[in-house]
DNA sequence: AAGTAGTATGCTCATGTGAGCAAGTTGCTC
DNA sequence: GAGCAACTTGCTCACATGAGCATACTACTT
């Protein structure tokens, strides 16, 4: 009956009010006196414009970020930030490409001069330093050791990021793994890695990638220092994810086998860093990232939506 | 500087606080409360997601109305209403499909029981009569006597039309134009032609279309009834546009030439008519419209959205 | 190290706005 | 035409908000 009567002209009325107060900013009051109504009934046909759908109020963030999905993710695991990005597709490199540039403008935003950054190596991240442009003037410390092709390792990450930020990296120049934990322990003694491994401590924001085990997709699941043995029996513990050089299972839960043998920051360590960020999308992470979201040693993430879709459930 | 260190995460912030504010309703202060803010902080991100895109207002008419042409139109020739039809072509059935089924919403939207309805004859009104499907209890008056195809005779569009209201039709059933002044007003002296004659005074709301004699578009140009020394003369007299019987030039003044000639409300008595409006539009009609409008004949608009603009110069 | 310009934050005070109510108005029933 | 119900309108009062200012902080200059 009410919307019966509610004719084009209006309808022209009520969007010139609409218009003149959502647009040009004027007060209920200005635009009552215009045209000779009291306050109320402006105010009124503002009410009847909204639920007419004359007004339409669209939040979207500018550039391929999903509110809605970001807020959702960051609701549901408790993060401190969460960034759910559009990409095209989800093809590996693509979802690569579009995290690095999100996460290099996280960096560039949250980071003071105060920060020491960590960073672990991984294509997503090396995408990340490439679309770096500007940087405070931050130490960027290397957390794990090297593993993958060159451009991708973590010291060639840590080259670039710390070259922006002009500040001192500290890098490490030995193997992510090595085949068995007095190597490593003898690795780890060196003076060059004493004074990287004394950083961790400084470390106040890191950005890492998610190894994922099942399907396996990762710099560690591959390393020619794991025997198939070890693979086999380290997939057969339920490992699914690796951050950094630590080991999750399904739950959340710290899988402890070869940590002696890895060069790279302690899982202790990593978690008494301020932000942990996982950066991390595509098709084969969805467990590997809901493993390490249930493990609590990341506290941020920046993943595509799609990805963010299925860890929230739609 | 400012806008340089808007990052993704600030970015989700602000939309979900725009979010919060625009969307759910929440006021600033609730929403300081909750994200422990100042309600000026919250002010401010408001403002920024403002500034930055991140909001934005869409006012637009559900339906085919162009709200900013309507308004313009309204605002130009100072008229009483003003409505411009987005068609999708200019082509003329589409256009009087489209302008008549508006019409007929303004109709129902404007009046009242106390109103009574005048009408003249044409296409565009014959959609308008098929459009409607409620009305007011109202007496419905022919203005001008019969031309052009019998279901959009003037006679056939107020049947339609008083028949959905219910309400008394007067009826002209004679021709529009007479060969000679002497016979139109014999017509006139007709006890049924003198009972409507009589009603004009009444007509508080009168639709009338408007034609087009340069381009000829009319129901009076080509009639029969005027000779074509007759309408060779009136052209060099100037006269652009039909209303009712009235004749128009440029100027928007009235051509007084063959009216005694015309069974139709004469010019002073459609003068006194509180709302004319006139309902045409097309590719065809953009200088007879000009003209009626500057006449002061007509008060109010119905037309398509690409001759608004040629009338507004845009 | 002090100065200084630019920026961000939160205050006061005046103004803008919404909820709910009371007085009209309209349209209907009997 | 009286009575009634549904609706519209404008009011009061309490709350929400914006403008402009003072303070604090920052980053850069001297």
């Amino acid at each position: 009956m009410t919307e019966l009567n509610i004719g084009p002209d209006e309808l022209v009325r009520l969007a010139f009010v609409a218009h003149q107060h959502y647009i040009v900013g004027r007060t209920r009051i200005q635009i009552a006196q215009d045209l000779g109504l009291s306050r109320f009934k402006v105010g009124r046909m503002l009410d009847d414009a909204i639920a007419g759908g004359i007004v339409k109020f669209e939040i979207s963030t500018p550039g391929p970020l999903d509110l809605g999905l970001s807020l959702k993710l960051k609701d549901r695991f408790g993060l401190k930030h969460a960034l759910a990005v559009r990409t095209p597709t989800e093809a590996p490199e693509t979802v690569q490409e579009h995290l690095g540039a999100v996460a290099a403008e996280l960096l560039r935003e949250i980071a003071t001069d105060d920060d020491v950054i960590g960073l672990t190596a991984g294509r997503t991240l090396s995408a990340m330093a490439g679309a770096l442009t500007t940087l405070p003037h931050c130490d960027v410390v290397q957390l794990a050791g090297v593993a993958g092709p060159i451009q991708e390792t973590g010291v060639e990450v840590i080259r670039r990021v710390s070259s922006v930020a002009s500040g001192r990296p500290w890098s490490i120049y030995a193997p992510l793994v090595v085949s068995d934990p007095r190597t490593a322990h003898a690795i780890r003694q060196q003076p060059d890695m004493q004074a990287t491994f004394a950083q961790f401590a400084r470390v106040t924001i890191a950005l890492v990638a998610v190894g994922s085990w099942s399907p396996p997709d990762s710099q560690m699941y591959d390393n020619a220092a794991i025997s198939p043995a070890q693979r086999s029996s380290l997939l057969e513990k339920g490992v699914r994810a690796e951050v950094c050089a630590t080991l999750i299972d399904a739950q959340g839960s710290v899988v402890e086998d070869i940590e002696d043998s890895c060069i790279a920051i302690d899982t202790a360590a990593l978690r008494r860093i301020p932000d942990v960020i996982a950066v991390a999308g595509g098709e084969h992470k969805t467990s590997a990232i809901r493993a390490a979201l249930a493990s609590g040693l990341v506290n941020s993430l920046i993943t595509d939506s799609a990805l963010a879709k299925r860890l929230i459930g739609e």
